[in-house]
DNA sequence: CGTGTTATTGAAGTGTATCAAATTGCGTGG
DNA sequence: CCACGCAATTTGATACACTTCAATAACACG
């Protein structure tokens, strides 16, 4: 694996604002002694379905998406993490083989967490555990609002969400109509014609593959059904 | 509320079993002093969207499904739960407001436990928080397959799951054609052309509306697409 | 400057929701 | 215990949003 390793501490490390793992200084600290910073490259995987998660990784700097490849050969993001973002964690906790794979879709700077320190890190800890949990169960929120969405929302509503979603969370971030459509549970040719849509309605404008969002509130009316 | 508290013990409750809360002896002792039993009957509901998380409900007896009501009138069923099924902890652990209604489905008794000795129990036993984590954590994976079969698997496919799901984990459960519709994310309609299709091709008896299950392999590859 | 990927547009096919109506089943109260 | 009425089941017809397939054009990238 092309993992280069880095001398980076937590001190100067940004991300952990965001992040559910960092939550006291204390935590902190120990997370700072018994991490190792990875480095990969946009495209490279991180982690593969069917694997056993020996840790989790926080993501410091970048963009990782998690995805399942069905068996018809179709891809589809369950989740997109950004900085403060943890991947892995799912399987780990639940003691399975990884069910997604973890991509790089940026360069990208990730803290690998062993799992034995990790869950001393929990045992010594447990407000560090309740925040994390806090963080695990909104993904089950948002993993089961989008099976919801997927019934009862227009496939151009939950395009408009995407991109609003897309938008707000990894900002200036170039989308190929495919990642936007494996995001909202679509196909690019559907993306494709929901944006020229959009654009005709003068609610985005796109300068090449960048959308640029010029009706905030007619997109967000075309999110919601009814 | 209908809410008839009654003097049960942890000792002699069958579903710590299967419980991700009653994980040791000695958390089940504690449980059994600050719990309050409570019963429903079949139909009632239990917590309400938009309500704020005082606890948590675990299933002693009976069967709960959590769900959800889309703005256009139509409910899905996010989870079902049987005993030691545990309700309303992804609400309350995220710190939002319910986000989903519970139902009992048939006369239930659940155990209520309020969050103050709940997070206590958490800050002392550190692996029945982890514990408590990994059933989390299955339950998002499911949420997440549950997504992706909601888009790569035909209606026929995910009701087949869904009628070996039920079966499995709730046996002798009489379930309506509007049930698991909600659960297999389609309609009634559709459910009942499935249903009469496996009937015909001899992989299930309907004999009123109790499903008999005759070729199991043949509704199992009913189920995978490919 | 090729070469593979992404974008774009068009046409065609279809699974499934939707609507409607008839029938059965079942709980409830008289 | 029967009759009533509401709910669930069943079947048919219709509609349509979206996927799928295909083919060209525009990029991006080494």
């Amino acid at each position: 694996m092309s993992i280069s390793a880095k001398k980076d501490s937590c001190l100067t490390c940004e991300a952990k604002q965001h992040s559910a793992l960092c939550s006291s200084p204390e935590v902190v600290r120990v997370i700072d002694k018994v991490k190792v910073v990875c480095n990969y490259k946009a495209g490279q995987i991180i982690f593969q379905q069917g694997q056993d998660p020996l840790g989790l990784f926080a993501v410091q700097s970048g963009l990782v998406k998690l995805e399942v490849n069905s068996m018809d050969g179709h891809a589809h993001t369950l989740r997109i993490l950004g900085p403060g973002g943890i991947a892995g964690y799912r399987s780990l906790f639940a003691r399975e083989t990884y069910k997604a794979n973890a991509i790089a879709i940026e360069d990208t700077s990730l803290c690998y967490i062993p799992k034995t320190e990790l869950f001393q890190i929990f045992a010594q800890h447990p407000e560090a555990t309740l925040n994390f949990m806090q963080s695990i169960c909104k993904d089950l929120g948002s993993a089961e609002e989008k099976w919801v969405a997927q019934m009862d929302k227009e496939a151009s509503e939950r395009i408009a969400e995407a991109i609003l979603f897309l938008q707000d969370h990894f900002n200036d971030q170039k989308w190929t109509r495919k990642e936007i459509a494996q995001w909202a549970g679509t196909t690019p040719e559907t993306v494709m014609r929901t944006l020229a849509q959009f654009e005709k309605e003068g609610l985005i404008d796109q300068a090449g593959r960048k959308i640029i969002i010029l009706n905030r509130p007619g997109i967000q009316s075309r999110s919601t059904h009814l």
